[in-house]
Order: C-alpha cells, then sequence, then structure tokens
DNA sequence: ACCTGAACACCGTTCAAGT
DNA sequence: ACCTGAACACCGTTCAAGT
C-alpha cells in the first residue's frame, strides 16, 4: 500500500488513540511504532500529521485542559469561582494522573492551557486582584492541583509492612492504600479551603 | 580489561555522575550508556552496582531529599517548623527540578524520603493534630512544594508575543519570564503563608 | 498528499567470557 | 567480584520510493 484514497490516519485519531494508551499504560507506553501499531500503520506515518512525538504529546495535554469547566468564572464571585474551577480542574487531572507531568510544565503553546490561563487570570484582575497576586494566586491553584494530581499522596508509600520497622510514627503508612481517595481528596480539600479562605480575608482587608 | 584490581566504579560515583548528568541535561539525558561514557566504563558495568536503571534514579532522587533540612521539628513549634522546613524543602527542590518528577511520585522505599515523612508526621501528630490531619497537612505541604518546583509558572508561557494577540489578558505572559524567580518565589510564599497561618487558626480553634 | 520499507543513531538489559 | 563485547528487542526520526 502507498497513499490509499481516503486518508487512513487523521489528527484526531492520532490524538485519541495516543490519549487512550497514556490513560491505560502511562507516558512511557507511548511510543511511535506502538501507537502506529494501534492505528493499524507503520511509524513513521504519524509523521505526515504531527513534526515530532513531543507535539503528539502537546495535543493529548490540551485534549485534557479542555475538560476543565472555567465557566464559573462568568456567574460566580471571584472566590466561589476559584473553588469550583480548582475542583474541576482537579477532578479532570485526577482522572488523567498521566498526563499532568507535561501539563505540570505550564501552557507553553498549547491553545486550551491559553485559554484557561485567561479566563483564571482575566477573572482575578475584574475582580480588583493586582496583576502581581492574580499571577500568583493562578500560580498557586496550579500548583496545589497538579502537585496533588501527579502522584498520590497515600500511594507513594510502598506497602512492604517490614520497611516502616524503623519509622516508630510510620507503622499506618503501609495501609494508607486502602483509604488513598480519601486520604488525597482530604489533603486537596483541605488546601483549597486554607487558600480561599485566606485570600478572602486578605481581599476584605483591602490587600489586594 | 576484564576485572581490575581495584574496582573502576562505586555506588556512590555513579550517583554523583548521575546526579549531575540530570542536573545539567535533565531526566531524559541521563542513559545507562551515555552515564557510563561520563564514568569511562562500558554501559553494562553499570549492572554490577544498581540492578535496574530505576533504582539508580531512586538514588539521585534520595540523595536530594536527604539535603532538605528537618532539624526545626526538634527546636520550634509545629507551625514555625513546618515554615523552616517547607522553605529548606523548596530551595532544594528549586536547585534540583529535573528530578522532582521523581520526588512527587512519593517516598517509595527510599530511606532519606521516609525519614523526611517521618519527621514530618512526628511533629505533627505529638504537637496534637489527629492522625487524619497530620496526614492531610504532610500530602498538602508535599502538594505545594512539588507543585511549584517541576514547573516553574511563569516560565511555562512561551514567550512569543504573538501567541497572545488572541487573549486579552495575558498581554504580559511572555514579559513573565523576566522576573521568573519573583514571580515563582512569590507564588510560593503567599501559598505557604496562607495555609499556615489557616492551619493555626483552626489549632487553637480546637479543630486538630 | 500520504503511506511504506530501509536506514541511522540511539535506548535498557542479559549473558557468556575474561581476569 | 567486576568489567567487557556481542546480542536482543526496542526507541525517534529521516528519506527516497511508491501511488
Amino acid at each position: 500500500m502507498a497513499r490509499p484514497r481516503q486518508a487512513l490516519l487523521t489528527r484526531e485519531r492520532i490524538v485519541e488513540a495516543a490519549s487512550a494508551l497514556v490513560d491505560a499504560e502511562g507516558l512511557d507506553a507511548l511510543s511511535t511504532r506502538r501507537l502506529a501499531t494501534e492505528l493499524s500503520v507503520q511509524g513513521p506515518s504519524l509523521y505526515n500529521h504531527f513534526a515530532t512525538k513531543s507535539d503528539i504529546v502537546d495535543a493529548v495535554a490540551d485534549a485534557v485542559i479542555e475538560q476543565v469547566d472555567v465557566s464559573a468564572f462568568g456567574t460566580f464571585p471571584w472566590d466561589e469561582a476559584l473553588r469550583r474551577w480548582a475542583r474541576s480542574y482537579h477532578a479532570v487531572l485526577s482522572a488523567h494522573p498521566n498526563i499532568v507531568p507535561v501539563l505540570a510544565q505550564g501552557p507553553g503553546r498549547r491553545p486550551g492551557g491559553l485559554a484557561m490561563a485567561e479566563a483564571v487570570y482575566g477573572a482575578l484582575v475584574d475582580a480588583g486582584w493586582s496583576y502581581a497576586r492574580a499571577t500568583h494566586i493562578g500560580a498557586l491553584m496550579r500548583y496545589l492541583v497538579t502537585g496533588s494530581a501527579l502522584g498520590s499522596f497515600a500511594l507513594g508509600f510502598d506497602v512492604d509492612p517490614q520497611l516502616y520497622d524503623r519509622y516508630p510514627h510510620l507503622g499506618h503508612a503501609p495501609r494508607l492504600a486502602e483509604h488513598h481517595e480519601a486520604v488525597d481528596e482530604g489533603a486537596f480539600e483541605l488546601g483549597l479551603d486554607l487558600l480561599i479562605t485566606g485570600l478572602t480575608a486578605r481581599y476584605e482587608m483591602g490587600t489586594r
């Protein structure tokens, strides 16, 4: 087969297959040859649609960010909007943890990432926050969300109980995994509440 | 050359060279062959000292964590200790950003990571925080520190000004890079202050 | 325009052979 | 015990050849 009259690949199909592969088996499992096999073509065919593998990864990352709901910024006061956006951002990234290392690097040139930054920053500035503080708040929210999505805290400890013999306070560590969702959610919600409550207090004091 | 009478390699020398390579050129530059070349041996020689490349990466990560100063937990009240530890943790990770994706996965079986967790968790529990809250606070601090060290917020935006024509609020984005240190530090310090202040308030209210 | 096979310069890891 | 060369099964990417 050389060129078929109907193209075998589209950017959309490639991104879909790549996303599924990353979600199912992780970033390391995404190789151009493996992805091509999944799409029933040969590796080099992908280069007719993307210039590099990195561009494919970026497209996967942006498809995830586009799922984040920023609509609250149009309909709620800044603090409630921030809370709703952060929860959506957190939920989306927690559903796709394998791509988080890419998202944690920032929006770069990705349209979805830039659109999200525009919505957040615009809403904060419109609410009266200084440019500097609006930037800090946007950064801080990204730190919290990517930091929590990047690695489950509760699953970050090896389950071998014997490992903790030398650490008197860590006896419960190997059993954290059993309720890791509650632990990770609890930590995120605590952080979100502390940040928003603290920001609201400062806002009302006029230190914006 | 077969076996020399004095071993050419030690685990220490391998970790040192690997750390230097990761710091200078990033995790992707760390290949067994490249690392071996740096040490004037052949690739397979490394396997006499480490079982897998992953074990080498873990050793590099733990060498970084061991630099974090946890001594404040013995000498200061929990809130001040938390603040001092977090700043040290942040400074160390910011000095070695390329290894942060590994650290963000948790301590696993790494002794340095476990020792740090022991110090933090122990101090919080001793101060009167519940097991659940102590876990949440430890998680939260890791989220903030790894999230901020993983990718500079200010450097996460492409510098091409034309890119921002469609985003009315992001006109300053390409110039964030000029003062990225101040921006990233400001966001981290804001976050740290909001978290500790909020935790202190809850502690004093008795909700531990 | 778009897919292919062949090729290049890489990977991590195994293993028998050497001292 | 520890280093080596050869080998295996992989990588990302280029490119001329095909329709």
